[in-house]
DNA sequence: GTGGTCTAGACCACA
DNA sequence: GTGGTCTAGACCACA
């Protein structure tokens, strides 16, 4: 079943989009697959240490995207087919990538920096 | 003066940081530099389409980290140093990539992918 | 918890500014110490008769001189420590006196009325 | 003529209070007496450096409480009898007085604590 | 016109 | 219920 150990909150974003861009970047990397359960909104309430209604509001959306099925009763499953997972990952990288181009142009940095700059950051957190 | 045509406010931050890092990148850029005079806060209310309270809020805030000086019945304006420019760059450039490298190992990312999808990107929006 | 009762507006300053004063001239007295929990924004607010707004502001401030302390769905509290206290302390003391010694000496009330004025007027409010 | 040489103002209060404030003092003083001419309010606005409006919302103030006559074309006039002197003078004794013995009561300060305190601060600016 | 303060009140995130 | 953000708009001090 799909943890959120990796997420850490970082109070720039609300809470339930970050909760929404994890498990996107999850179904993105592969790691959340097809049928998988999601914890329960208390659990999940519970390990990041945030209101229960947060989490809802999270899995509502999701839900409302068609990533998500909820029975009342049942624990709720991930709902992705491949072409949906292809369409989430495109959707992330290209909206973040586009994002830090956008940022590096406004701020005058070249190509070269940006991209020396990225190798640089990836070395540097490897191990994790 | 200082126009704020490539602000385009995206609901996912509190409107008034957006603002804030606007204007904080465009420091880092260079394009927004020492003694520059600002729009009032009525002018960026009417561009923006948010209300003047809000812009007033971020321009509070950047005075008080020293970014702005703003004289009543004048016009505020840009107080940076290069000391300053290049701390600010360097906060903005550093922060970004960081969250890029993040999202991309999540995501389960090759560096090089990585790099790629960012030199076509860039190429994209290149006349911009 | 911290009461509002003492506090009377007097319109020749703005609001904010003079909820800030009380709260500091409480924390020179002692009678707000460290931990203590203050009244809502709202119940300050419904209590003064003034806008929620500008309570925020108060606090808000007081938050960024650090003698408060905010999170989101608890009492904010105040944050103290015995060399704060003097410091604010001293400043409210020093500042209020010079300003009663300039007004006397530029209406022409020499040491010894002044002096014998406040004995009075001392004695006048001793019950409260 | 009355000169406003000794008036500095300082921002925590509004400027037409201060101007206001000041010309009480005077005539509490006796340095400004019954039918003494005022400088113009331009002539105000530009000693202090504010705005003419600022100095013509004192001077209408004054004159609504009786203090000033004012005739189109000639200078205005201090309308002071030696009654309403005293008056003002006993009211702005009094009125500071009591603020001061207020904010040293709620800050815990003992009268002694305070009177030498004032005896300190009227010897270090005894020159002014 | 420009900056600063304030009102009246809505909505969100959180305990 | 509590803190934070935001809208819509008024009024004052100032250039």
């Amino acid at each position: 079943m799909l943890s959120f150990d990796q997420l850490t909150l970082d109070g720039a974003q609300p809470i339930y989009v970050q909760i929404i861009r994890y498990i996107k970047q999850g179904i993105a990397a592969g790691t959340i697959a097809n049928g998988e359960e999601l914890p329960s909104r208390r659990a999940v309430s519970a390990l990041l240490g945030v209101n229960p209604n947060t989490v809802q509001k999270a899995y509502r959306m999701l839900e409302e995207e068609g990533l998500i099925q909820s029975h009342s009763g049942a624990k709720s499953r991930i709902v992705v087919s491949e072409e949906v997972q292809t369409k989430v990952r495109g959707q992330l990288l290209r909206s973040d990538a586009e994002t830090l181009v956008a940022a590096m142009k406004q701020m005058g940095v070249t190509k070269e920096e940006t991209l020396s700059l990225l190798e640089i950051l990836w070395k540097d957190g490897d191990t994790q």
